[in-house]
Parts: C-alpha cells; structure tokens; sequence
DNA sequence: CAGTCAATTGACACAGTGTCAAGTGATTCA
DNA sequence: TGAATCACTTGACACTGTGTCAATTGACTG
C-alpha cells in the first residue's frame, strides 16, 4: 500500500507480497475493506498515533497543545498515507469503508475538540468562534483531504506543511495569540 | 450525476437518461473520463463561473472580494457536487480525469492569487504570510473537499459553511480586519 | 436509386472481486 | 498406526462495468 501510495493495489497483490495464495486471504478476511479496516486497526495501533495525540494534549497550555497537535499530526500522515487513501478511495462506494474511515478519524476529532475547550477555558479562543462549530473546522483543517492537497497538489514538504498549517489555525483560532 | 451525488453512475445509466444506445455515446466520447471531462467544461460555461469570479474580484477592497469570493464559490459547489464527485473519484486512477480536474481548478486557485495580491497591495495580509503561500493555503481552504468535508462530514448547511469559512479566512490572511 | 451517416443490436474481451469444490500436507489425538 | 482436523493451494467460475467490434437499420442527400 505504501509502496503503491494505496492505488491499483489488488488482492493478488497483497497475498503475492505476503507469500500467500489470494484465496488463503478471504479464509481470514472477507472482503477486501474488512483487510483494509483491519490493517488501519493494526497500524494506527502499533504506531501508537492515540497515544501520541494524547502526550500533545497534556502540553501547558492550549496554544502550545494546539502547536504540537499540527506538527504530530503532519509527521504521521505521511507513515499511513498509502493505507489512509486505499481508504478513503473505498469509501465512496462502500459503507464498510466509510465506517472504517470514520471510525479512523473519530480520535482525531477527539483531540480538536479537547484543545478547542483548553482554548475556550482559557479564554484564548477567538471570540468569532462557537466550540462545537471551530472543532469541525479546525477537524477539516486537519483533515487528511487538506494534508494531502498541500503536500500532492502544492507539492509542499511537510515541514512546510507544519509550518503554514500552524499559522492558518493560530491566527485563526486563537485571541492574541504570542507573536 | 447530480440525482446519485456523482457516484454509481454508469455508461448504461447515462444512456438510458440520454435516450440514447450506450454505444452511441461512444461515438461521441471515446472514454467514460472523456464524456466527464467535456461535461465539466460545458456545464462551468453554462453555470458561469469564471464571470462570477471575476465579478467578485472587481470589489472595491480585497479583504470585500475575499468575503464575497468565499460566498460565490461556497454557493456554486452545490451546483455541480455530482460531477465534480465523479470526476475527483476518477482523477486516483486516471490520468486523463486528474488532468480535468486540475484545469477545473485552476480559475479558482488564479482567483485566490488575485486576492492575495490585493491584500498584499492593500498592506491587509496578515504578516506572517508570504503571497505564493497563502495563494496555495487559500485555494487548499476553498478546495472542493474541505466543502464536501464540512457540509457532508459535518453536515454544515452551505450558509454556515459561508459563514464559518469567511471567519476563517478572513482571520487567518487579513491583518486586523474591520471587526 | 445509390451513398452516406448516425444510431441500434448483440456479442465479446478484459480486469478485478468474491465464491466454490476438490485436493494436499502437516499436526493432533485416540 | 491411522483417522480427523486444520490451514492452505489450485483452478474454475459468476458477476460487474468498460470499451470494442461487426452487422444492420432507417433517414436524409445528391
């Protein structure tokens, strides 16, 4: 998936890299997005992103959770990007996917909502905002869609990525940011 | 398209709603991409939108066309959702459909070039941005999935998506904004 | 009346997913 | 020792959707 940034991947494909027959494949998974929704169980896992995106979170304060947060998050893209978009590709036509996906995303979401209400308590989210609208925003920020447009479409390194993406939601979430 | 949200739509679907053999469509159109991509640049011709951009753009003040840019282009989306959908799941897997799709793009992203120009001109971008950058995260904000995200992912009406996503952009690009 | 042209009909090749049935070889258990 | 079990293999096949091909039709044109 990696290899292949997550397109034109089949089944023969993956039994063939994995040693196996493609039929051995359906005897453990049935169809092609339960593996896929598995393997995205599986890694997110191992690569432990909850536990990465919960160390951000205890930062001191909500601006500096809000920096981390980016930069944690534009750093781990690129280590699921193949399997995130074999995903994503599946999930227009396939409501297995589509629940993976979400499922995938839901901790994500989490973590904007938790440095939206740090902000909020501690006064530093911008007036403008309602909490529940500017999680779902700064959610869509993050966004894998997002990420992969600024760093495909704009061709952008993902430092870049880091760096004008924690411009973007500094400026727009945060009163009075430290400048 | 836009009856299926441009997803499970078929050659045979498209000729039957035609009136018309499916064989006769490709007498027309060599390729399904092919029929998408000439679609694509009659209906953007038909529904105008290089005159409504360009009409936005000759606002009085960048930070007013910035405003009025993210209203036309947020109410336009749904206008041509189905197709624009069919096209993007096509560009993963099809050169011809990537191609069409960055050209469909490209009038929104020259837009975003003239507004950060005029902000830049008008000493209004915020300081933090060079021009060629906040160009790519403003286009990236305007993107058609950043839409599809928030109105469908979370189930924003278009009017909020207007009004939220002015609020972002208007905070993140315009140094001190007549608030 | 012949030629042309757009369209029709029906068959087919191809790719990829998922199913099915029969067979194999190693391990386990009585 | 021998039967049962288990994971897996092999090869065939159904199904869907795209794109191709050949023969045919029917209307308009000169």
């Amino acid at each position: 998936m990696e290899e292949r940034r997550g397109l034109g991947v089949r089944m023969g494909d993956i039994a063939k890299a994995a040693g196996v027959s493609r039929q051995a494949i359906y005897l453990h998974f049935d169809t092609r997005t339960a593996l896929m929704s598995a393997t995205a169980i599986y890694v997110d896992e191992v690569k432990g992103l909850d536990v990465r995106l919960q160390t951000v979170l205890a930062a001191k304060t909500a601006v500096e959770a809000l920096g981390l947060y980016v930069e944690v998050w534009g750093n781990y893209v690129p280590e699921i990007y193949g399997l995130a978009k074999a995903l994503l590709a599946a999930r227009d036509t396939d409501e297995a996917a589509a629940v993976a996906w979400d499922e995938r995303m839901a901790c994500l979401r989490d973590g904007c909502r938790a440095i939206i209400s740090g902000l909020a308590e501690e006064g530093k989210l911008a007036p403008e905002w309602d909490p529940a609208d500017a999680t779902e925003m700064l959610w869509t920020m993050l966004s894998f869609q997002t990420w992969e447009q600024l760093t495909e479409g704009c061709e952008w390194s993902v430092d870049k990525y880091v760096r004008w993406m924690t411009t973007l939601v500094m400026r727009s979430f945060v009163e009075d940011p430290a400048r």
